[in-house]
DNA sequence: GATGAATGAGTCTTCATTCAT
DNA sequence: AATGAATGAAGACTCATTCAT
C-alpha cells in the first residue's frame, strides 16, 4: 500500500524538518548536532538518516523548503493586478515574511539568516538561493515596469534598478528585525512613503 | 624573549585576525578550525591563544573589529552638513561597505553576513551588534529629521520610519551583493531616486 | 544495535572500570590519559564517554567502586559476635586489604592512596570517601565499646579513642605495605598484641 | 663575591619551594601548573627553570624537603633516653607531624598523601621515600627494643613487628586526619593506652 | 525496516619547556 | 643573567555516520 507508505514518509519527513528548524533557531546550523535533531524529532538516528542523506542535506531541505514556502506566497503579492503602489508592496512584502514567522512556530528570518551565512560555504544551498532572489528580483523588475507604463514612476525610471532597491528594502527588514526587533512592516511602508512625498529638492 | 612592544603585539593580533578573517570567509565561522587560523596565521596555536582566549573570543573579535572600522566611515558620512539627498546617501554607504570590502583583502559583507547568523547564538555578540546598528539608525534618523526640516520630505513625514527604511535598504544591499553580486551602490541609488521622483499617483 | 541488554551495559562498564584500575596503577590518575584507557579497554572513546561522561567521572567511579567493595567486606568482620580481640581484628582488617588486592588484577592498596590524593581537589570523591572511612570508625567504635562490656577494656576506656587507634593502624598499613612492601597483616596483629602484653610499666 | 650570591639563591629556591607547596596543597600536583607556581613565586619561567630542571625535579624537591625537615624531628623523639612509653610516643610523633603542620602555613600531611600517590610512578621519589620510611622504621625497633629490654614489653616481644605497628599508627593519623578531620595527636595516645591497659582477655 | 551502540577522526585547548632578546 | 613570548605535542572530549542485531 504505497497510498499510505508516501503519506507516512511525508509526515516522517515533515517531523524530522520542524526538529530541525526549531533546534537550527535556537543553536544555530552547526552548533546543532544530528543528535540534538534525532531527540527533538523522536525518532532515532537511523530514522532521520533514512530521510535525510547527511547533516548537510538536512540543511539543504531546511532552508529551501522554507524558500519555497514563501516563494508562493511572494508570487500571489507580486500577481496582483493593478500592482499596490510601492511602499504598500513593500508592507506586504515585509508582512509576509513577519507573519509566516508567527505561522508554526519558527521563524523564518532566523533561518533565513542562518541560511545566508550558509550559502557562503555550500554551492548547492548558494546556487538555489540564487535562484530564488534572482526570481523574485525579476518578479518587481516586472511590477517596476508597470508601474512606469501607470505613470507612477517617471518615463525615464530603470526597473531593474527599482527591484533592486526593494528587494534591498526586504532583505534589510529580516535583517534589521531580527537584530533590532522593532520593525514593523508598516514603518517601512511609511518610510517609503514619506521619502516618495517629498519632491527631493530643498 | 623579554617583553614584547605594543606595536609588535598590535601587528600580532593584527595578523591573527586577518588569518582569521581570510579563513572565516572561505569556510565560515564553524568550519574554519582553530588549526586553520594557526597554519594561516604562521603562528603556533600557544601564541594564537596568548592573544585570543578562545575561538569564540577571536569570533568576537572578528566580528566587531570590522563594525568598529565601518562605525568611524559611517560617522563621516552622517555628519555631513547639509545631508546629501536620501538617494546620494544611500548610494555612498553601500559604497562605503562595498569599499571597505575592497581594502584589506577581506570582505566586509561576507563576515557581516557570518556575524548576523552567530549573533543569533552569542549574546555578547548581539549585544555589541544592537549598540552598533542601533546607533547607525539614531543617525540617521537624525539626517531625516534635518531632511524634513530642509523640505526635502514633507513636515509630517517620520524621521524615525524613514531612517528604519535607509537602514533596510543598506543592510539588504550587503545581503544582495553577497547572494547575487550584481548591485552596485549607484543601483540602490538610481532605484531610490526613481522611486521618489514618481509622485506616487498614478 | 538495538537497545543493548542490562548485563551487557555492566559488563562493559566493568571492563572499562578494570582497565582504567589497571592504568591507574601503573601510572597514576592524572599521568593516565583517557586514550590509555580506551587502549586498554579495547573499545572506541566514544564507547568509553558513553558510559563515563567525563575522566573526572571515570576516576570518581573507579575509587568509589572499590571502596564500596570493601565496605561490605568490612562489615562482615565488624559484625562478628563476640568481637575478636583487638590485635585479631587489626590481623583482619589488613588482610582483607591484602586480599582484595590479590583478586581481580588489581591493588585496592595503590587505588586507595591515588584516591587520597585526589580527594583532597575533588569535593565529592571526599565527601564520599568521609561517608565511608566515617562509618567504618563508627563500627570500630561499637566494637570497642564492646570489648570495654566483654572486660578487654578497662571501664574507663575510651572507644571513640580506640577506634581512631585501630583505623589509624589499618589506614597506615595501606601506607606502609605501598611504600615499604614488607608488611603481613600478621605483623601488625603481632607488634599490638606484643604491646597489649606489656604492662606498660618498666 | 659568592657568599651572598649563595644566600640568594637559597632565598630564592626557599621561595619558589613555598609558592610550590601553596599551589600543590591547593590542586594537588598534576592540577597544578609551572605557571601557577611561578606566578605565586613571583619569579619569571625562566628563573623557576634555573633552579630546578623540571616539574619532576621541583615534585621531588618539594615532597623530600619536607620529608627532611620532618627526618630531623622525629630523631629528636627517637633519641630520648630512655625512651617514652609506646602511647606517650604515638602522641608526640603524630603531635610532630600536627605541628609540623602549623608551621609556615602548608600543611605537611597533605603534602605526604600526595607524595605517596606520586611515589607510585616516580621510581627516585619512591627510592627516597623508602629510605625515609625505613630508617624511620629502624629506629622505631631499636626503640623497641629497649622497651622490651626496660621490661615494658614482655621478653618474646618481635621489635621490628611492635615497630610496623607504631609506623602505621603514625602513617595511618595522617590519613585519618586529612580525611576525616577529628583526630587529634592526644586521642591516638589515649587509644593505645586503653588497649594496652586491657589485659587482652575477658 | 528500525534501532541506537559504537566508531574514530577531528575539535578546542593547555602547558612544560625553550631561547631570542 | 633574566625575561616571558613562543612552541607544538598531547590531552579531553564530540559527533556525523554506520551497521549488527
Amino acid at each position: 500500500m504505497p497510498r499510505i507508505s508516501d503519506e507516512r514518509r511525508a509526515a516522517r519527513r515533515a517531523q524530522i524538518l520542524e526538529a530541525a528548524w526549531a533546534c537550527f533557531q535556537k543553536q544555530g546550523l552547526h552548533a546543532t548536532s544530528m543528535d540534538d535533531i534525532v531527540r527533538a524529532s523522536g525518532l532515532s538516528a537511523g530514522a532521520v538518516y533514512s530521510y535525510f542523506a547527511s547533516k548537510e542535506a538536512l540543511i539543504f531541505a531546511a532552508v529551501t523548503t522554507s524558500l519555497g514556502a514563501l516563494r508562493d506566497l511572494v508570487a500571489t503579492v507580486l500577481e496582483a493586478t493593478p500592482p499596490p503602489p510601492p511602499e504598500e508592496l513593500v508592507r506586504r512584502l515585509a508582512a509576509l515574511v513577519a507573519e509566516f514567522t508567527a505561522r508554526e512556530g519558527y521563524d523564518l528570518r532566523r533561518i533565513a539568516l542562518l541560511g545566508w551565512a550558509e550559502a557562503q560555504r555550500n554551492e548547492q544551498l548558494r546556487e538555489t538561493m540564487q535562484g530564488f532572489y534572482g526570481a523574485f528580483r525579476l518578479g518587481l523588475t516586472e511590477t517596476a515596469g508597470r508601474w512606469r507604463d501607470e505613470g507612477r514612476l517617471p518615463p525615464d525610471a530603470a526597473p531593474p534598478e527599482v527591484a533592486k532597491l526593494i528587494l534591498a528594502t526586504v532583505l534589510g527588514f529580516v535583517v534589521q528585525s531580527v537584530l533590532l526587533g522593532d520593525v514593523r512592516p508598516e514603518d517601512l511602508g511609511r518610510g517609503l512613503g514619506d521619502l516618495m512625498a517629498g519632491d527631493g529638492r530643498p
